[in-house]
DNA sequence: TGTAGTTGTAACTGTTTTGGTTACAACTAA
DNA sequence: TTAGTTGTAACCAAAACAGTTACAACTACA
């Protein structure tokens, strides 16, 4: 089980519009870096901009950031393109014989701790945003 | 995205062959209280099996448990079913293009953050012990 | 020594997700 | 007007998941 790549191709869009601010970003030059199809860029752009995080342009194409990158954190990214639904990373197996002792009671007792674990994850997601993220690659290009 | 519900079955078979001693737990046995086919269930113990937590008696069936409660953590029980892989939680999108500067360094960058959000996650899955299981649920059964 | 009951495993099914692709109508700046 | 782009539908193949049937191999016990 993997969490969809889908997150990270928002992560390198949103990374490359940021960067590249002279470039007119169209989905067929992302996917090029990328390294994918245009209509998988095209497809989580829309997401990001459903998210309210950037506007597309339909005829000239290209793309920019409708909010400062310092309110744009990894979970922000995370929860636009849906990856993992709300408190449902792990998957409980349902229906558990409520006639036995341990399945009337297995799903109450193992939710609250694995929404905390979940919680953990994002969490760490949280506390990174964009505006860190463009300030490493700026260094790291020059 | 869901981790695989193969996890919380193997907890919850760990739980019914630590909490009903005297009964004999065969995959039936356990199928039932899951609500699930014999099958997956001594798939699931095959591996619990393998880790060194459970033996499984061939002839009359039934598990015995080969570790302490306190020795077995969930996180212990998620690598034993093997619903993540070791550091890879996330996808990342592979062959970004090294040409450009932000697909030649993104894997880079990302691997250390999603790194530390699944490593924030499996920590609360290690600070649970099956021993802390097995006393709430005691106490719920009374 | 049979035999009943159980495990281990192979082989198959249907469903969902993922990543990718082609095709094309709708849009817009030049 | 048109060239270039977006948005979306409609596919495809591969993998993961949960489930099921079938059956050989095993073992305690009558």
């Amino acid at each position: 089980m993997k969490i969809s790549s889908r997150f990270t191709i928002a992560v390198h869009i949103l990374l490359l519009i940021s960067i590249e601010r002279n470039t007119r970003c169209t989905s067929e030059y992302i996917a090029d870096s990328v390294n994918t199809n245009p209509v998988i860029i095209r497809k989580v752009m829309g997401k990001l901009k459903n998210a309210g995080m950037i506007i597309i342009h339909r005829g000239p194409g290209g793309a920019e950031l409708l909010k400062p990158l310092v309110q744009i954190t990894l979970l922000d990214i995370y929860r636009a393109v849906e990856v993992v639904e709300e408190g449902e990373l792990f998957q409980i197996h349902n229906d558990p014989n409520p006639n036995c002792a341990v399945g009337a009671n297995i799903q109450g007792v193992l939710e609250l701790i694995l929404l905390k674990a979940q919680d953990a994850m994002e969490t760490i997601l949280d506390e990174v945003t964009m505006e860190e993220l463009v300030t490493v690659f700026s260094k790291k290009i020059g």
